[in-house]
DNA sequence: GCTTAAATGAAACAATGTTTCAAATGAAAT
DNA sequence: ATTTCATTTGAAACATTGTTTCATTTAAGC
């Protein structure tokens, strides 16, 4: 779907950084880091609006962050699967050499029982260490 | 355990930093971000020795990290059971609003498969969002 | 084309984490 | 107890990520 569509279908300003945002992630197709978004956006690039950015669109359910780390997060676009939103419900493993993000499909998380009263905004099952491809290397 | 007898069993040198960082967890009985233990340690806090300390006792395995959010890690003792390491093998709940850290010891961490050549270092599931007591206050 | 609320971008700031290197210290041997 | 030496410390300077404020610009509806 076009950046703008993804805009207007949830009610959100269309705006150039915004735009440039989505098709940054498009582009890739993979959750990108703030630095990754910048160089894919060049001169659209402003620090402040990215983070403005980052949570409207979030909030407005058209992206998503994954803390892979602290100090690395990145942002994925959700799926959309007839209609209705899709949240991340399988875990991550994130490599600390090569700072790549891996979709692990097969761990899913099964429905988190909280206890009454708390509520779930965000969650992510996060596997760190070294990915196939580095510990050949090293 | 006295601090110096944990690092004493796990072959590091004992140095005031160290006993100090530990002996913060201890008192807290909770995990505690850097900012707790620098309020904790007082004048022993430095902010380099710090991260270095919680380097070489986390590769020693004394302690762990709970990535709780971007900008806010804990820092947590290592249980010991019966002689060998309790690796955290529970979710946690982690509120935006008081900065708590609940651990969820009923939402537990099935073993996880990785594909073939990726090492696990550490691992989280973490949930965010607002606890019991802050979604009452709001 | 106007109008106006919303969004942008610049500046300045705050917090977290790292690198370098000289000085201090723990632990082991004398 | 003193010496020795590798390890550890701490100060300075830096890098990155994220936030607040406020004047300017822009999207969208009339």
């Amino acid at each position: 779907m076009k950046a703008s569509d993804i805009l207007e279908h949830h009610l959100v300003k269309k705006t150039t950084p915004r735009v440039a945002l989505i098709q940054a992630l498009q582009t890739a197709g993979r959750p990108l880091s703030e630095h990754e978004i910048k160089e894919q956006m060049g001169e659209l690039y402003d620090r402040v609006t990215f983070y403005r950015s980052i949570q409207t669109l979030s909030r407005s359910g058209i992206i998503h962050r994954i803390v892979a780390d602290n100090v690395m997060v990145k942002y994925a676009l959700n799926q959309c699967e007839n209609g209705h939103q899709h949240q991340v419900d399988h875990a991550h493993f994130y490599c600390r050499e090569c700072h790549n993000l891996f979709c692990l499909k097969n761990i899913k998380l099964q429905s988190l029982n909280l206890p009454a009263g708390f509520v779930d905004e965000e969650h992510d099952l996060v596997i760190r260490g070294t990915c196939e491809q580095c510990n050949d290397l090293i």
